[in-house]
DNA sequence: TTGAAAGCGCTACCAT
DNA sequence: ATGGTAGCGCTTTCAA
């Protein structure tokens, strides 16, 4: 494949200035016709293709916005082995898509509606890949994830000043920053749902499954703790301490030195330790699971013991993936507006990267309760 | 927000030079340790971002591959207007995710797993979108569309002589260029489908549905054809014929004139017109559909106008989408390795932006036949 | 180990 | 309408 022509090869071949060549492209009507068309020919005869670096360096800013996925792999450590095809096999909804899937798709939507295109990052590494990506596009929308750990997310705190930064799903921290956050109505949705649990089956004895080092997954564990003693009842229980290291996606600028030499936190591992162990002789009244992903794969797990859902005991997810409406027993859940959510934040980086405000927005959305068969609302239909 | 600090700032306050500072960051271990705390401190303290443009200027070559995504909300034109709510609402695998998104996530997995970032494109208005994506990109993923129209697809002739391309889904054309293909067996999946319908389910009297100007269209309808002539039967009925225009995803330099002015060629809405024509009172033994996306939209209008299947008439998919195992009935389909797709575009594009051979590689990934109830081998558990 | 300086390819301002 | 040209911010020899 030969060098890449440039702007000065195709000025020579066309017999003009650089200037004229860049203008035939981004000025079309400010050029006479014949250049334009001689420009146009001769860039088409070289192979022509702009540098997108070069242009984005002279003229500051590129219109794309980032995307900071993390790594999928890792969210399916909670199935039961035949679930983790490592390449294809049959689409299966226990894997995709998932709650991230949903709202990337809304981000990509958007950005696709308004003219500009996305970048998505892998899971950073280092605090430095976070400043690389950062350093491509003209936003990111971040997803909390293990990276609280290392240092990865303090630096957050210093890219957040040159870049529009939205936060997904990270409720309850300090909002008094740059940050701009978008995440779903926690509380009320699983207020929602706790009250059709104790009103609706008399559920008393909770136990609820999901590491509380999530934001999300705190938010909706204080939520139910304190429904619950709304109504004079105890709280859930909840087999899974906080971890010991930084919490997930918490950004703030702590101890990196502390975590550093950690194996990688992996609260998969920890509730899938947890399901496997649930003993099938003492089962509480309801799991209030902290999402459906963990809801299926215990549901999945209780099964092969024996233990039917709902008849047996009563078992609720949280955030509404497809997943939750395809498999059986259907889950009784809160459902988050995922892609309004990916949708949301793109039009908040877009907006922000012109008027560059100072102070961070948050948007809450919506949750709305979906009853399913998981909880015994709902007929099982099929196996 | 303040103006993105530089090198030379980071420079000035750590007292060094800015080649330093790009050492301190690119080759640390070459760097005096002081010194690079002094570099890394003063970053921090400005929030300093170094520009990927920048960088990718002076060292040529980002780390990002593309992929040419197109306008997924056409896609659902041949669904019934409930299915295509324009916001959020529960999870539709009607609309997602489709074969597109499942190609999108192999190719994103794999990226993710060799360390380059991915950048998604919209669909290209104009051969300008082309170039200005293909610049930014080490190389690029595209789908079929009807970009073909308007010389947006001839301008990948000129681009590919300076990035490595890969065309997903465009067997069928000549393959001596610099392109690189991947494909599904199309031939082989479609004649293992007949070879079920005719032996299995004795049909003789098929209907294929689908714009035949789609590469992977036509080559499923010829196969099915040329094995129904194996078997002396009569070709499939094909009440869509080539459209006017040219083909979708043809990418030869056609005439551009010819079909700049056309509205916006839409097999979905003449698949929909079609679908609804169809006589209720003269079926076929077997609507053999060129995707699973038709195949639902057919049975959901034939059900609609009380014909079931598969008692009344067989209808059959293509694709092997998520959707065609979750609805009901499920599909009876030929499925693609989607994710695998992805992958391998991924790879090729990996391997070739080093490389840089001239010539293009076809990889043809094999396809399974998938007996479902539309068929009528499965039984209807639900509704 | 660190600094000076020459690009990388394009845009946009200032002339003409 | 077109040309000259000074950057945009980073990397990378080459010297020191």
């Amino acid at each position: 494949m030969a060098r890449r022509p440039t702007v000065y090869d195709v000025a020579k071949l066309a017999g003009v200035s650089t200037a004229t060549v860049s203008f035939a492209f981004r000025r079309p009507d400010e050029v006479r016709d014949s250049t334009r068309e001689a420009v146009l020919q001769a860039a088409r005869e070289l192979g022509y293709v702009p540098s997108g670096a070069a242009r984005g360096l002279a003229r500051g800013g590129t219109g794309v916005l980032g995307l900071q996925s993390f790594d999928l792999l890792t969210e399916s450590d909670i199935l039961s082995p035949e679930a983790q095809h490592p390449n294809d096999g049959p689409p299966d909804p226990r894997v995709f898509p998932l709650y991230v899937d949903e709202v990337q798709r809304g981000f990509e939507l958007e950005c696709r509606q308004r003219g500009r295109s996305v970048h998505i990052s892998n899971d950073p590494r280092t605090p430095q890949d976070v400043t690389d990506h950062a350093g491509r596009v003209d936003g990111l929308a971040v997803f909390p994830s293990r990276a609280g750990l290392s240092g990865v997310a303090g630096v957050l705190e210093s890219v957040v000043r040159t870049v529009p930064i939205v936060l997904f799903s990270m409720g309850g921290v300090s909002a008094d920053d740059a940050f701009h956050r978008v995440q779903a109505d926690n509380d009320g949705g699983a207020r929602a749902l706790i009250a059709h649990l104790v009103d609706h089956h008399d559920a008393r004895r909770l136990t609820f499954l999901g590491d509380l080092a999530a934001p999300d997954y705190q938010e909706r564990f204080t939520a139910i703790t304190d429904e619950l003693a709304t109504r004079g009842l105890a709280p859930p229980a909840a087999p899974l301490t906080t971890s010991p290291h930084t919490a997930t996606g918490d950004h703030t600028a702590t101890d990196d030195t502390a975590s550093e030499g950690l194996p990688a936190a992996n609260d998969a591992a920890d509730i899938a330790a947890i399901i496997t162990d649930i003993s099938v002789t003492d089962l509480p009244d309801a799991f209030v699971c902290a999402s459906d992903q963990i809801a299926i794969a215990l549901i999945e797990q209780l099964t092969r013991r024996g233990v039917s859902v709902p008849a047996d005991v009563i078992v609720t997810g949280f955030d509404g993936i497809l997943a939750s409406r395809v498999l059986h027993p259907t889950l009784t859940t809160v459902r988050q507006p995922m892609a309004d959510m990916g949708r949301t934040a793109a039009r908040i980086l877009i907006e922000e990267a012109e008027k560059r405000s100072g102070s961070g927005r948050t948007v809450i959305l919506p949750t709305a309760l979906v009853l399913g068969e998981s909880c015994g609302c709902e007929s099982i239909t099929a196996a």
